[in-house]
DNA sequence: AATGAATGAGATTTCATTCAT
DNA sequence: AATGAATGAAATCTCATTCAT
């Protein structure tokens, strides 16, 4: 928040992105006022237009600029060789560091697509769909290795992928665990996921499911609340 | 002065909430505007403080209408007896069920607690709480009784929650899958999961994990991206 | 300028029409600002866009609306019968009355074209080209009948309007002459124009040009002056 | 740290003042903006100023180098000499030539008075008080050699400069006719004007004008359009 | 002579909200 | 229960202008 006289240049410029990534992470983007975010770095509103055309533009370059440096990441620390449960392992123990280290651009990567506009969130979204195929390749690996036993590839990238995201929601640096322990207790997790079923069919323990719908189907019941104002006033 | 005339009381109340979940489910809650939820359902910006008092209001009238319905749906569907693989099987389905049967309220749920001031914020996030408890008991009572083998149940429990409410992000009706199809599959990872490492280790493949680390352990770089600007323009 | 506590619907309509008109006469439509319009009018800024969406709708409103009326009265003013003198004397005296009446309004339509966006400039191009095939109606008319001697009635058009339309650049109400002045003048004017050259012809007096031109062919020099600074300083 | 290298002085100023031209022209000084003026240049705005102090200078400096070209070409070219006509078909012959050739400067020193402040309105309006009073001076000249026959040289004089001015709002070069040809058009029809009535009433027409007044008076209606948003919507 | 980064004011437009009818 | 007109604040973005380099 301190205000340095004169021209600054680069300078100024990452303060700003800085200061976006804290402001979309905490508020979102449309929550986020270009006052605020030009308040946060010390300049006028109008100075920020000398580093983005608009607020969308802002948007885009924060997450395709992340993007491309997760993909480039990805790319050197990925095992192209190896079994794949190594290679899972890798894949997982990165994508926690990586969302460890930069919780608030995962975060923004995720929860703002929406308010990207389609030129923009088509670029963006075929570079994730490039990101989930690299995945989605290790599990496919693993179940022609037979290393992994999985009902449905495709689900499961969704679920690891949700699973290792989420952890940007809640991490806090100087918490509970280190970035060693939870890349620990992550690649347990999903190894377990993806070794998977068949350890139980193994064990002749599908059954385990039947017991539970046999005592009665789960229902979603229809919403019962009277109204918006039921219960509040 | 009335131009249509034809008060429709409950009709309008019903189709404000429609409108709102919609709304907010596609451009989130600062990005939707009372013009457009007016517009959306057919009256007047004015006529709309006739539901609520204002914005807020409405936005935690959604989401502690929902998350009542929500809990009240799950007692009604846990069992409280029973192995933990039974319970925690009829937890998933539920949660998938729930999931897939309103998925704009589920993912409102999750993405706009940031919208919601911080009374209404403390409100909701107890109700949360609440919810991951009865997840994490179960997990709990699993690895008591020797079923579970998890590293870290906390963990396990955002986990397990992160993997089924991602279904939201990409559910849509009438997809390749059934509901019945996503219980099971969802069914079999989240246990999977939770039987876990132990099978791993019995099977003495915790070593697994080592090699890959051996190789060199995975390295998140700095940015080194040039600025907003580059490769941009 | 006076403050009116309520709603006043119509009343507010005119005023800023009124305002508007007044303003945009004066400074040009660029250069008024709308922050301007609502202090005049007594209102917020916001409250103008109870009225129109936009500037560049409010612009078009008021250009063509005065086009319509315009259109409405030239068609109720004019004859259709009569000799093209009648007819022509006609349309002066239409033309410049309407000019004394409304000198705002006519003034816009001139100057502002240039501010309309394409569309808009479109549908108001068509109704001018209108307005002109009327005159230019008469003078052919007047040419074939012998009453009027143009060398070309495309150009004596824009001739004469160029004339009338130059009125309201000039004219202040109060001034020296009255409306009925202005028509007798302007008609003389008009009227000896059209009848114009062969009057000269007939009296052998083309030859009149030729003593100018011999002398010497009029030139247009080429730009001489320093810059823009020169003599400035 | 200059980019390309390479001042290059007056080639800019030149430059500045063609954009400047073309741009004012074409949308208004109000609506031109010195970033437009730069981009167009090929100049950063900064570098602007290097040619002018602000904004409302670089446009007198257009208006009055204009103004004083124009006197100093009208000099060169009109007769001090010989018959109204003569001295008439002259100035005629200059103005549709000097309009021809520049179209743009003459269309913004009449459509842009409104933007100069007023110390610098006084300045332009004095000078163009002076173009006015030479041609003024020759219509009272052919008055009183009995050439011309005008009810009002005052109105004359703004209605043939009005005509003549009217030029550069259509004329674009290469169109139909030459700029002999349009010499020779409007001289005739200027000359026409000026000899004017008297022919006329010289053969008994002025009656002319009274038969379509007696049919009825042109009347002007009152605004009947409902307002702004009638019909447009 | 030119740049690039800054300023501070002001532009148009949208927002949630109020209230008499 | 609904309207239509209003408010006052705040949104994004552009403006002319300055100045160290």
């Amino acid at each position: 928040m301190a205000r340095i006289a004169g021209s600054s240049g680069p300078r100024t410029e990452e303060a700003i992105r800085r200061a976006g990534l804290s402001l979309i992470a905490t508020h979102g983007y449309a929550a986020m006022s270009l006052r605020q975010l030009a308040a946060e770095v010390g300049i006028q509103q109008g100075s920020l237009y000398n580093y983005f055309r608009n607020k969308q533009e802002f948007l885009f370059d924060l997450i395709r600029g992340h993007m491309l440096d997760l993909h480039a990441a990805l790319d050197a620390a990925l095992l192209s060789e190896g079994s794949a449960e190594a290679r899972l392992t890798r894949f997982t123990e990165f994508h926690v560091a990586y969302h460890v280290a930069r919780p608030q651009e995962v975060f923004i990567c995720y929860s703002e697509l929406r308010s990207l506009e389609p030129d923009n969130l088509a670029a963006v979204v075929a570079m994730r769909r490039d990101y989930e195929r690299k995945l989605g390749e290790i599990l496919d690996h693993g179940r022609a290795t037979g290393e992994f036993h999985l009902a449905d590839t495709r689900m499961a990238t969704l679920a690891i992928l949700a699973m290792l995201s989420g952890i940007c929601t809640w991490y806090k640096p100087g918490g509970r665990l280190t970035t060693d322990g939870l890349q620990q207790i992550f690649t347990g997790m999903v190894l377990a996921l993806a070794r998977g079923e068949t350890q139980a069919l193994a064990r002749g323990e599908t059954q385990a499911l039947a017991p539970s719908e046999a005592v009665e189907p789960v229902a979603v019941p229809a919403r019962r609340r009277g109204g918006l104002r039921a219960g509040v006033g």
